[in-house]
DNA sequence: TTTCGCGTTGTGAGCACTAACGTTACTCGT
DNA sequence: ACGAGTAACGTTAGTGCTCACAACGCGAAA
């Protein structure tokens, strides 16, 4: 029978309408020390009669653990966010685990007012896809009061956690050497390039150098234009920095606009790589509105496999990422560290793939010359 | 400077370090009841030094309230709800308020544990989009022990909380009466129509009564299979049930298994209305398996504005919800509520409109006949 | 019988904080 | 001059629960 009152029963009326101690029933309902059998027959029966919910917050109050982990993403209405966070939150689900998600917008100033917020709230654990790799004192700060914390996609090195990302320089390497194999020489590439619109890019390409520990590289966009000049060393070519579009604003209309830019300048590249799933809603649109086929007028190839890739033209070659295992296994590393392991940060590197499909013609200048 | 040590500081150690009492430190820090501004400065000057951080918990578990509203949707990786949770969230950020997200995957079962969980967690509000419409007694328990509910899209109707839904059924009607216009008369419909397998469709059909107050059309599938057969009602055609192809599990393979059969029947439909994303994208599969132009081969109308509508063919015409302003609509009714307004259960009807693309031809047909 | 140990229960403290109330000092109006 | 009002602060109790500890009974081992 439940209870119709406003104010849910008490643990201690519980106690009193089984005729036992508060402790008692207590041990009873929170399933932890000693009780007999006859004893939880008569406290969960006496629960039961009352409705009573167990309050979760006095509960973390005294043992200091909320069974709440907290999450910061960019925005969760990218499919990329939303899939990690599914995957945490599958994962949280099956421990007993809510999940507080804050978005950060890419502003280093919410991010830190949401770890703040989260920190007060004594989330158990935290999961940071971060903004500001520069400058990780509110991360630092979580994890000097014993709140773990898990980073994935973009990571500050200089903290210790656990990580979860893929190798981006390796898959856009291998997949930007398939246009060239295909015989395209000028392929642009779309990409966020943030933060720092003072970054000399030109700079960057120059001395690109995967061992160099250059703090843009922690960022996935810096990284997978590393893949991409690499893929022009190693054909022995040298790449043409008019072809690297950094587009300004992280919106698809300004993609859009850097596409449309990049596909009617003069000596237009033959091929495009888009770094992420809105460079290429950007890219799409502005092939759209040029009426270009694909991949007869231009190939493709675009970073993360979003739904419609599979049927747009002939299917759009893309890079596959492990959007929900990155989720579930930076949900299992950060209750791993909440259950207390103190081992050594684990850093996992997961394989991205690609997914061949009918956007990569062969360069027709190549087939001409 | 902030803590080093594992443990943060308590209010009482500020007071110590101001030397006032706890109490007062209370209220120069909870900034409540009254303060010298000489005892302020003291004490906001000993909480930065020892880097205090209040506990939200400790705060909840005395004022009843914890700045936290628990949120049940399907999937958060579905477009809809994630953009409709974006909305939430930014509202709730706005206002203090931190979210927990759950996913139901509209089972019941897990809808009920997930609301228990929310509960036990001392939510302050609740928005749902419920599985299980006929039996919300969960939701029940919810109101009454104070904690209000906010349900939107899907919504039952016997309780008494504040909703925010659209006009599935005249909107729907809108979209499948262009389609009428422009000559169609076979036009297949794509639709979940869960739950219930055993619902007898074609009786619903053949009484399909906008004012009849039947479970399923709580659903908004059911809604927009009651819009497409009023469009053709109105029209003064009756509907072909063997056009209505209820999809058997959610996700957009089995979709697409639907419509491929739908495209390939005797007699196929020369057009198609999609009630959701899901089910657009299976559609899109099979017209582009089946190498189908549209609107040359086959005329199209999809619910849910996806991101690749735009590009796609000459663009996909598209009945756009506003799921954001759902979300923010949600929140604020909600957050209304916690802060103890008692007046009437509110209903909010928001405005889908249609997008006009080019994925709508002239029946052949029509033209030839 | 004594001693030990174990299962079982109750008692009391305390988690970090706020609300209610009491006390003090001070101001103001008449 | 005196009561009322108010600002400022402290004391205390209480929020719902868990944990350490003590106490007790009972059977087995010494």
């Amino acid at each position: 029978m439940a209870q119709r009152s406003s104010k849910s029963a008490t643990i201690i009326e519980v106690a009193r309408q089984a005729g036992v101690s508060p402790a008692t029933a207590g041990r009873v309902l929170g399933d932890y020390g000693y009780s007999s059998p006859e004893v939880q027959e008569k406290v969960r029966a006496a629960a039961a009669a009352l409705g009573y919910r167990p309050n979760r917050l006095a509960k973390g109050l005294i043992t200091g653990k909320t069974q709440t982990i907290g999450v910061v993403v960019g925005d969760i209405e990218s499919p990329f966010y939303a899939s990690v966070l599914r995957g945490i939150a599958d994962v949280a689900r099956g421990s007993g685990f809510g999940v507080i998600v804050t978005n950060s917008d890419e502003s280093a100033e919410r991010e830190r007012e949401a770890v703040q917020l989260l920190l007060e709230k004594q989330v158990d654990g935290l999961i940071v896809s971060s903004t500001c790799v520069g400058d990780p004192g509110h991360l630092q700060a979580a994890i000097s009061s014993n709140c773990p914390v898990v980073q994935f996609d973009r990571v500050a090195t200089d903290l210790e956690t656990d990580t979860v990302v893929i190798d981006n320089v390796a898959i856009t390497r291998a997949g930007v050497t398939k246009l060239i194999e295909a015989g395209h020489r000028r392929i642009g590439i779309l990409a966020e390039l943030a933060p720092g619109k003072d970054k000399d890019l030109a700079g960057f390409v120059a001395q690109a150098d995967p061992s160099d520990p250059d703090l843009y590289k922690h960022y996935p966009s810096w990284q997978r234009l590393l893949g991409y000049v690499e893929a022009y060393r190693q054909a022995g070519i040298e790449p043409d920095i008019e072809l690297i579009r950094r587009v300004p604003t992280y919106a698809s209309a300004a993609a859009r606009k850097e596409a449309l830019d990049l596909l009617t300048m003069r000596d237009a590249p033959t091929a495009l790589f888009t770094a992420d799933g809105l460079m290429s809603t950007g890219a799409l649109q502005a092939i759209s509105a040029l009426k270009l086929a694909i991949p007869a007028d231009v190939s493709l190839i675009c970073f993360d496999d979003l739904d419609w890739m599979q049927f747009v033209a002939h299917g759009i070659t893309a890079i596959s990422q492990p959007t929900h295992l990155i989720g579930t296994s930076a949900a299992e590393l950060l209750l791993q560290r909440i259950g207390g392991n103190a081992s050594a940060s684990q850093h996992r590197v997961l394989a991205a793939h690609l997914v061949e499909r009918g956007s990569i013609a062969v360069c027709p200048e190549e087939v001409s010359g």
